[in-house]
DNA sequence: GACAAATGCGAGTGGTCGCTCGCATTCTTG
DNA sequence: CAAGAATGCGAGCGACCACTCGCATTTGTC
């Protein structure tokens, strides 16, 4: 019970481990490979002989750097996220209330579509059906997060709205981005251009009227 | 190819199989399992015997009826569609194009959901990351029928449009209301019916700019 | 009741997959 | 260079799963 399973321990006795540069190689080598198997057949049907084998290593070798295959999964979320906090900040892509409402929905999303199209495989392992436990904890976790931000950004600009109402319409506004994530995704060019811009017109136009008098508009 | 898998051959060569009540009996039983497994592990992480034993059932009691594990979800999925026609007519939720806006897109928001909060494993079956080959089949199918009808309604409203618009709109559509399904069947009581309001209003908000005139506004 | 067909059973089969183990090779360190 | 640690290999183990087979039981038909 209470087996956490951590590598963390006040005492040193759990860290023998004095990794080589060929190792932190190869771990860089096998998350790729991960990530291309992740990205075609999803977690549950990617077997770890068939990332090992996109590596171009044994199964045993896998097995050296990583003690299961839902760990291959976690520590690729775990670095996509470092990376996501990295690129657009801690609060992830925060916003000046004084921009105006097209701007603001424009970059967020604008920035998001970017960050998936140049990792497609934090979507198969964030909106796969078929992700382990631990996964879906990152995955709450950093929805939670969002959740919060846009909260906050709507709590400013819904004056009369109860904490459920924008609880509620951040939901809302979460799910259309994810929606329409999938659609820009499913193409390429110039259409996706213009799916992007759909999904900004959708959530413009669904907040503008929730707000009161817009601060600062002219 | 064209095998429709029906029970109609004019050879009576491929019909040994006469089958009687307990037959039929046990095979709205494994059904009717199956949906209760689909529903809480999904289709590739249900197993067989696992719906064998949900029914009441031997393993090899479930193979006197289904070939194999996908044709149970086939069957569970053309009789899904087959209720879902049989219920709101074969043009799936047919809309008067003088009917108001916001009529045509509650009612027809509301008889999805509706359908869908009566038949859980609808979601999960089309839904799914891991519906199998034949399965997705049917999904798309019925995705295209569904398309189609969105486009119909909004190539009447959308008057200064091209075809490449009235599809993206539509499928624009068809996400905003998928990924509200989504949160509608997360919540209930209340909060369910408040989410509903909101798919409807985004959908409302979006398309009403688009469209020109308004006939028979009056 | 007699016979065949339909139904029912559950241990068993073949295949896949996550993961291990013993051993070889390469690197670091003194 | 020598010794030990880190890395690398791949056959193989155990578990699980879709599916089968031989045989028992029930049902329909004459």
């Amino acid at each position: 019970m209470s087996d956490t399973s951590e590598q963390e321990q006040p005492q040193a006795k759990e860290q023998p481990r004095r990794r080589q540069a060929r190792g932190e190689r190869r771990i860089a080598q096998l998350l790729e490979a991960a990530a291309r198997v992740f990205c075609t057949t999803g977690y549950t049907a990617a077997s770890t002989n068939a990332i090992a084998r996109e590596a171009g290593v044994s199964p045993g070798t896998l097995y050296q750097f990583f003690p299961n295959k839902e760990a291959i999964a976690i520590e690729l979320g775990d670095r996509l996220v470092h990376d996501m906090r990295e690129t657009y900040g801690e609060a992830l892509a925060p916003v000046d209330p004084a921009t105006p409402l097209e701007e603001a929905i424009g970059s967020a999303i604008d920035r998001f579509i970017t960050f998936n199209t140049e990792h497609p495989v934090f979507f198969a392992l964030m909106h796969g059906p078929d992700i382990p436990g631990r996964m879906a904890e990152t995955h709450d976790q950093l929805h939670a997060t969002l959740i919060g931000r846009i909260e906050g950004l709507l709590a400013s600009l819904m004056p009369g709205a109860t904490p459920a109402d924008v609880t509620r319409t951040a939901h809302i506004c979460l799910g259309v981005y994810k929606t329409g994530l999938e659609l820009v995704l499913a193409h390429e060019g110039a259409e996706r251009d213009a799916y992007v811009q759909e999904v900004k017109d959708v959530l413009i136009r669904y907040l503008t009227p929730l707000m009161g008098d817009r601060p600062g508009r002219d």
